[in-house]
Formats: C-alpha cells, structure tokens, sequence
DNA sequence: AGATATACCTTGACAGGCGAGGTATCATGT
DNA sequence: ACATGATACCTCGCCTGTCAAGGTATATCT
C-alpha cells in the first residue's frame, strides 16, 4: 500500500534534505535512493521532486549546478546549504514531536 | 514548538475518528481533548474541524445528530460508523508505515 | 451591561502534490 | 535505419486540505 499525498505532504522538502545531507546528489538519483531504501513503498512523482528543488534553492537550503559534461543525459546536482542543515535538524524534531503526538492520539486504546 | 499544518494534513479525519471510536462527541469537545491529549501542542482550528465534520459524513465515515436540549449552547454531536472504523484502522495500519517509511528517509546516519 | 466561556458555521485565499505533457542522450535489439 | 527503454530534466494547471476572518447564539460571572 503506498503512502498517500496528504501524508507526505510537508516531509518532501525534510526527505530531500536528509538525502543531501550524505552528499551532493541529482533528481533522478534521489527518487531512486528513496524508492530503494522505502522497499519502493515511496518514490516522489518528477512534477513534486523538481518542484521542491524550485522551493528549496529559492528558500537557501540547497544550492545547483550542472554536472560535469559526460557521458548520458545532463544532471543537475544539488548541494545543501548550512541553513539546510538547521532546517533539517528541525525538522527531525518536528518529526519526532510529531510521532509523538500522533500516537497519543489515533494509537490510544481506552473505553 | 507547533506542529505546522502540512505535516498534520491527511491526519485530521484520523485523529477525528480515533476520538470518536471512544464514544460519540462533539467538535468542541474533541478540539479540548486533542489539545489536552498532546499537552497544547496541537489542536485544530475550527474551520478545520468543521470542514473536516462534512467531508466525514458526507463519505459515510460518521453520522451527525443534535444533542439533547439542555442548558448552554447546542451540540451537534457525531457517531462514527462501521465504514469509519474499517477506514480507521486503514489509516492505523499507513501510519504505522509512514513511520517506519520516514525513519528510514529522514533519520537515517550514515556517509 | 460587558466580558468570558461554551458552541456552532461559512467564505475565500493559499500552498503543495501531481497528472499530463514536453525535451534530450545513450544503449540495445531488430 | 528505426524502435524501444533507461536515464535525466522541465512546466502548466488542476485539485484538495488548511485556516484567517468573519459571523451567530446561550449561559455565567462581575
């Protein structure tokens, strides 16, 4: 069963991020790497993925370039920014405060 | 820290619902134990809530009815319905998955 | 009379996801 | 030579859930 949109709304950005954070990667790349490490439970759809790039590099959390000319199609690699960074670390703690409320309120077993 | 509305999205007929499976209530009422439930660290807004009263009955997931009349302002109270509690339990089990699905994403450590 | 708490409702704007469409490179098969 | 599929990027416009702002009404307390 695949994760609905509204569900994953508001996380595209903090996944991005999370994937950068490893190191500078591209589009293509990223989709994959999630689709990989979710057991292709997630993968984000092109029109959302470029999307979000647009937001974030106009926002300060990454920065693009065009990969050296080889071989294949062109990419454009994404870099995250020291802001990036301290957005992604709020974000893990909004993540975690989420959890937390989210299983005190649809988790709760009580008469 | 609130937790911001897009992560919230998708989440409110869940949190709606699981209130509701303890026992019939009403808007008011639930905007209080939600608050009191995660210790003011969300609640809903009203519009919120109310659109979000309409989009569940009008898809079968509970059904509406006035409160007796006593002193105080009227309640429109709500009863969730058998189609409500199976899709109640669907959303339990995608979150369960979204947890899993976001630790990996977006908590992970590694090079 | 005015303030506060309880209790409900609607309208319109906004923002993120994404369906549908497009472009280009390279390898492989026929 | 041509088709197919994988890689790789992009934009336009619709849809949907959130919510600011506005409204109504009852009961209690000062």
């Amino acid at each position: 069963m695949p994760i609905s949109a509204d569900i994953l709304r508001g996380h595209t950005d903090t996944i991005i991020l999370a994937q950068l954070e490893a190191g500078d990667s591209y589009g293509w790349r990223i989709n994959k790497t999630v689709a990989q490490r979710t057991g292709g439970a997630y993968g984000f759809k092109e029109a959302t993925l470029y999307t979000a790039f647009r937001r974030l590099e106009q926002n300060g959390m990454i920065t693009a370039y065009w990969g050296e000319d080889g071989p294949g199609a062109r990419r454009r690699y994404y870099a995250i920014t020291p802001a990036g960074r301290e957005q992604l670390a709020a974000d893990r703690r909004e993540w975690e405060q989420t959890r937390r409320v989210l299983n005190a309120l649809i988790e709760f077993e009580e008469g």
